[in-house]
DNA sequence: CGATAGTTTCAAATATTCTTGAAAGTCTGG
DNA sequence: CCAGACTTTCAAGAATATTTGAAACTATCG
C-alpha cells in the first residue's frame, strides 16, 4: 500500500474536484450503513462529519444532504448516543455544532463496541434461556415421567438440540470476548491484535 | 461457562417443551439475520435446518415456518449460495432435501467470508477510487494552475480530506486482512485467533 | 412422449423502515 | 419572566424490502 506511507504533500486541487470527493465518499459510506446497523442517513451524516473534518450545525448538515430538520436532528441524536460524534459549542453562537471522532481506530472500536451490546449480548441472554429449557437439572415445573413414551422428544434429538445450541453459544461467547479485548484494552487493541495475528498464524 | 462442559446427559423432556425450544430459537435468530445481512425468513430457515439437525425438503420448511413455497424456496436457495446449507439427496425420494452446516466454527467463517467478499472489498475498491481522486500525483485532465484562486481547495482541507481516507481505508484493510486470516488457514483459524488473544492482550 | 412431481420466477400485495414537517418543547439573553 | 432562537418529537406519508401465489419451467417416471 504504497498510498498510505507517501504521506500528505497536497498538490493543487480544484475545490469542485474535493467536493465532488467528499459527495461520493458520503454515498458510499451512506451505502454501508445499514449493513452496519446504522441507518443511510445516520451514515450519511457521519460521513459528512468525517471527511469535513470541521463541527457542523444541523442547519449546515440539513443543506448539506437535503434532508429534513427532524431527520437531522435524530440522526445526529443516535449518533451522539453511539459515540461516533459529539457536541461542541462554539463561543458566540447558539447553535450546537457537531463534530466526528477524528480518529478512525476509535470509531471502530465504538462501532465493535456498540454492536455488541446491543446484538451480541441480548443474543447471549436469551441462547442461555433456550438452552435452559432442556438442560439436565430437569425442569421444576411438571413432572416428565408421566408422560406416555410418545410425549417424550426422544433423548437423541434432545442431545442433538443440545449440543447444537451449546455449540453456537460457544462461538458467540468466543467473539463477544474477543469484541471485549478489541474493545477494552484502553485503545490499540484491534490494531495490536492484527499485527500479532498476522504474525502469529 | 459451567454449562459447556457438563456435557450431554439427556433426561426426559417432554416433546413439547423441545418443540417450543425450537420455535424460540428460530424466532431469536431470526430476529437477530438482518443484522447480519440475511432477510429475517432466510435465518429462520436457517435455524430450523441448524437446530432440527436433520435434511428437510420445501414442503417441510413451508409448513414448520409458515411461508409460501416462492419465500421457501428463495431463502433456501440463498442460503446455498452463502454456504451455510447444502442439497442433500434422499433415496427413493424425488425432492431435494435440505440440510445446515453442522459446525457452528465453520459457519462462523462462512458469514466472514461471504461479508468480506459482499461489502468489505467493494467498500475498499470505492475509496481507493476516491481517494485517487485528490491524490499526490496532480490528475492529468485539467491543469488546475490555470484556476482563480478560490476554484482551489485549500490546502489544508485537501490534506486533511486526504488524511481521513487514507486512515479509515487502513482500518479497512487490517479489518479485511483480519477476516482473511479467521476465514482462511483451512479451519480453526479464529478459535486459535481467539485463544491467542486472550492470552496476549 | 405425455403426465406428473417438483422447482423457480416474478409481478403484485404486504410489511417494514425511514423521512418529513409542523407543533410542542427547551433554553438563553435581556 | 418574556421573546426569540434553537431543538426535539411524532403522526402521517414515502420509500424499501419482503412475501405471496400462481404461472412457467424442468426433470423424471411409466
Amino acid at each position: 500500500m504504497p498510498r498510505l506511507s507517501k504521506g500528505s504533500s497536497t498538490p493543487p486541487v480544484p475545490l469542485a474536484r474535493l467536493t465532488r470527493a467528499q459527495e461520493q465518499f458520503i454515498q458510499v459510506w451512506g451505502q454501508m450503513g445499514p449493513a452496519w446497523g446504522v441507518s443511510r442517513t445516520m451514515a450519511e451524516v457521519h460521513a459528512l462529519l468525517y471527511v469535513g473534518a470541521k463541527p457542523l450545525n444541523t442547519d449546515d448538515v440539513m443543506e448539506r444532504l437535503r434532508i429534513s430538520r427532524g431527520n437531522a436532528s435524530m440522526s445526529l441524536r443516535a449518533l451522539v448516543e453511539w459515540g461516533l460524534i459529539s457536541r461542541v459549542h462554539i463561543r458566540g453562537d447558539r447553535k450546537e455544532y457537531y463534530e466526528a471522532d477524528q480518529d478512525a481506530w476509535s470509531m471502530a472500536r465504538t462501532v465493535i463496541r456498540e454492536r455488541l451490546r446491543r446484538e451480541i449480548l441480548p443474543l447471549l441472554a436469551a441462547l442461555y434461556d433456550i438452552r435452559d429449557q432442556t438442560g439436565e437439572h430437569a425442569p421444576g415445573g411438571e413432572a416428565p415421567m408421566r408422560l406416555k413414551p410418545d410425549e417424550l422428544a426422544s433423548a437423541e434429538a434432545v442431545a442433538t438440540h443440545n449440543q447444537r445450541l451449546d455449540e453456537l453459544v460457544s462461538v458467540i461467547q468466543t467473539v463477544d470476548r474477543l469484541g471485549e479485548r478489541f474493545v477494552g484494552s484502553e485503545g490499540k487493541g484491534l490494531r495490536l491484535a492484527a499485527t500479532l495475528l498476522s504474525k502469529v498464524i
